[in-house]
DNA sequence: ATTGACCTGGACAGAAGTGTCCATAGCCTT
DNA sequence: AAGGCTATGGACACTTCTGTCCAGGTCAAT
């Protein structure tokens, strides 16, 4: 049972390696995403890899050193798009807005279920809850600037950057999973209860192209 | 299970008793609120209420017998208002959003920590998830409906109906813990961004006093 | 072929939790 | 005063998990 495989990269490695540090830590992902930090845990994560909970604690210093690593990864990812595409300049503030939603349908940009998953963590972790409060208000902040942008007033792009975020937020928490063409069907309408503006047709066109792309791109 | 509450009622019990099963079951909910399910557990809360493991089996069937009745009673609270008020009668759509927005403000009507909770718990159980999805879309129909009511076409008011709910849901994700205060400067925004529509300097005045009078009649 | 750096399994100790059984203490009724 | 019901404590058996220790197995380089 070397087993070096799933693929040849590994036969990089020592060879005797059953799991690697990039499984372990992968797996983790995958287990706080799905089921949450309370069982992301070492005797299951070692059964499902088929390895002893020493193989673990070779790579880790111990089970909150692995949590440590995850929420940076967390850290290092699903904030920065957001702010990003909040950022880039856009002729209208239905294009910048726009450029916003293309995090919520792209799962690349952005992971709900990654950002669930800290938020469920922070609500009993006061160090969690610090770095998920900076990640919302900088999120929050880089939408507000867009509106600004455009024209809106401070305190009137506050509260549209809000309601597009929270809205965004709420939508998750209820985990819905509907299919994207329906979403897509109802994307004017957002477009306009967020901005207060009419979209053009060329505008919802240009954004259901891109998701197109986008999933074809993802295959 | 005479019993009834804390202090001198319970000298009315059989007088043998440390802890009643309404002590288990608030001290469970409060746990379940502000911990979570996982939290919720028999040790733990014996230890709390200072009695042994066994009379909490005197009083409950099993853990999981307590972690019904605790959906129970979140079933029977937290949808109910937010329906009952957004089928209220209303001269104007404003007057129709800020009779939800009651819910918001007041936490006898709609306890966000609980529902989140529920949330969280959903997440690892398919019967809470079935729970829960029901709850919700109950409640963005009765919001809808609302919408409906005052003219707006049925695909608008359910986008609309969306904004609102996730929109709230979205920002009780966050806990933010803002004071009431800085809520209600900015009332006026939030009804013409869910509405479209303009609010008078009089709707915004009935809202703060009703925020006012619930605040001092919670004391 | 030997060495040494890497990695793994197994055993041990111990914490925290669930559920069951049974003896018994406290109050109410008779 | 005795008996019955109600509620509790303590002990037992079991499970799931963490972290430590150490004896080894495997490969690469010498």
């Amino acid at each position: 049972m070397e087993a070096t495989d799933t693929t040849i990269q590994r036969a990089g490695a020592t060879g005797n390696i059953k799991a690697t540090r990039e499984d372990w830590l992968k797996l983790a992902l995958e287990t706080l995403i799905s089921d949450g930090v309370e069982r992301v845990r070492v005797l299951t994560l070692g059964q499902k890899l088929d390895v002893s909970r020493s193989s673990f604690y070779w790579y880790f210093k111990s089970r909150q050193d692995l949590l440590d690593q995850l929420l940076d990864y967390w850290r290092q990812t699903n904030t920065r798009f957001i702010v990003e595409r909040a950022r880039r300049p856009s002729t209208t503030v239905i294009r910048g807005v726009m450029s916003i939603f293309e995090c919520w349908v792209d799962e690349r940009l952005f992971d709900p279920q990654l950002d669930f998953a800290i938020r469920a963590w922070a609500r009993r972790s006061p160090a969690i809850r610090r770095a998920l409060d900076e990640a919302d208000e900088e999120r929050v902040d880089a939408i507000r600037d867009m509106f600004v942008r455009h024209g809106y007033d401070e305190e009137d792009a506050f509260v549209r950057a809000r309601v597009l975020y929270f809205m965004q937020i709420g939508y998750y928490s209820l985990e819905l999973n509907e299919p994207m063409s329906s979403r897509l069907a109802q994307v004017a309408l957002y477009l306009r209860s967020f901005t207060g503006q009419e979209p053009l047709a060329e505008d919802v066109e240009a954004f259901s192209r891109y998701v197109e792309e986008t999933i074809s791109r993802k295959r």
